[in-house]
DNA sequence: GTCTATAGGTAGATAGAC
DNA sequence: GTCTATCTACCTATAGAC
């Protein structure tokens, strides 16, 4: 993020947003992270909510655009599923705590929230993925599976790991680092798994 | 939940805090659901943070003892699966809310409240279920696999549909009673699909 | 046990000096 | 643009009548 006082406002803000969650984010915490005062935040953001609306927006609209990137691209699908999962995987190691800020929002701010997100120009879009699967299938390169669970399949097991994170660290009694890295090799591990689920 | 003035605050606990999580609630919402008179909250149980744990303990015990009972039984590795991607999404389907509710709070809670949870008797244990995939490959009997990932892979996909449920509807476009009967034929399919990928 | 009233603290937002 | 001080509203928790 950039230097400018805006720039900090937004980094410090989609950190702690990302951590707490809006109800238990503080605006105090946020200019103490940032570094400022907390009247700058309303100079900058008239409110919460519109602060909380510039990261949320931001966040969603980069994973929609990774979805929708990937899900119409022109490749093979064996190749696509591959470079989806790689590539979604690399993006939520970077932002590890990124999906489960999303998603509790969305669960917790209720359907209107979710319906003025879906009427956005911006919104996820698996359309094009679950046609090639369907062609795949009537083809016969791959087997007779439900393309809505086999899109779902593939996210769950690229996402569920960063949004329960504390829980499986705290069953398997692992630190964050070695998180990382289990997550680093699960890439492989999920591709070679979907590719032995489907092949005929 | 009974008729007494304790069970109905806590079904009315648990109805707020799995819906808007712990920061959102309020102690008036859930006074007004249970139909009784907010001072009564703190007659019953002192503070907000202890009606909290009072739910959430046993919504969690109740999810650790559901997967240690699977884990532990005494059935073949194939059985084992089958049955626990059936009871565990009957479980999910009858309370949807449930494990975005544990997830989030465990999210936001910190490392203490987790270490706090995973030191306590009904904690969830996965040993004996990821050891007895390490004997199925030794013997040959399924695909060479990493247990830990087969094992967030089951729990991902069997999972993950119901915290990401507004995302998918809102996508999809489709009504609660659809998304449901969805997650209904998606047991089969989930015990398919896993049974395809580890097969020899 | 159940209610009303209120204390005490905190958080979002604004006003105004610099 | 940035800071300090403060207003207003709300929420948890308690005190006390019944």
């Amino acid at each position: 993020m950039e230097e400018t006082t805006e720039g900090k406002i937004l980094a410090a803000a989609k950190e702690v947003f990302t951590r707490k969650g809006f109800a238990a984010t503080r605006m105090q915490e946020i200019a103490d992270v940032a570094g400022i005062n907390k009247g700058l935040l309303h100079y900058y953001f008239r409110s919460k909510n519109k602060l909380f609306h510039a990261v949320f927006d931001e966040a969603f609209g980069q994973f929609a655009l990774r979805i929708n990137e990937v899900s119409a691209a022109d490749m093979p699908l064996l190749e696509k599923i591959e470079a989806f999962v790689s590539q979604y995987m690399d993006t939520l190691i970077a932002n590890p705590a990124l999906p489960s800020f999303v998603i509790n929002e969305l669960n917790q701010k209720g359907e209107a929230f979710v319906k003025d997100l879906m009427s956005r120009e911006k919104k996820p879009n698996l359309l094009p993925l679950i046609g090639q699967i369907q062609m795949e299938i009537q083809a016969g390169r791959i087997r007779e599976v439900n393309p809505f669970h086999l899109v779902l399949n593939m996210l769950s097991m690229c996402a569920f790991p960063f949004i329960a994170r504390p829980l499986f660290q705290g069953i398997a009694q692992i630190d964050d680092q070695t998180y990382l890295k289990l997550m680093e090799s699960r890439k492989r591990e999920v591709i070679d798994f979907i590719h032995n689920a489907i092949k005929i």
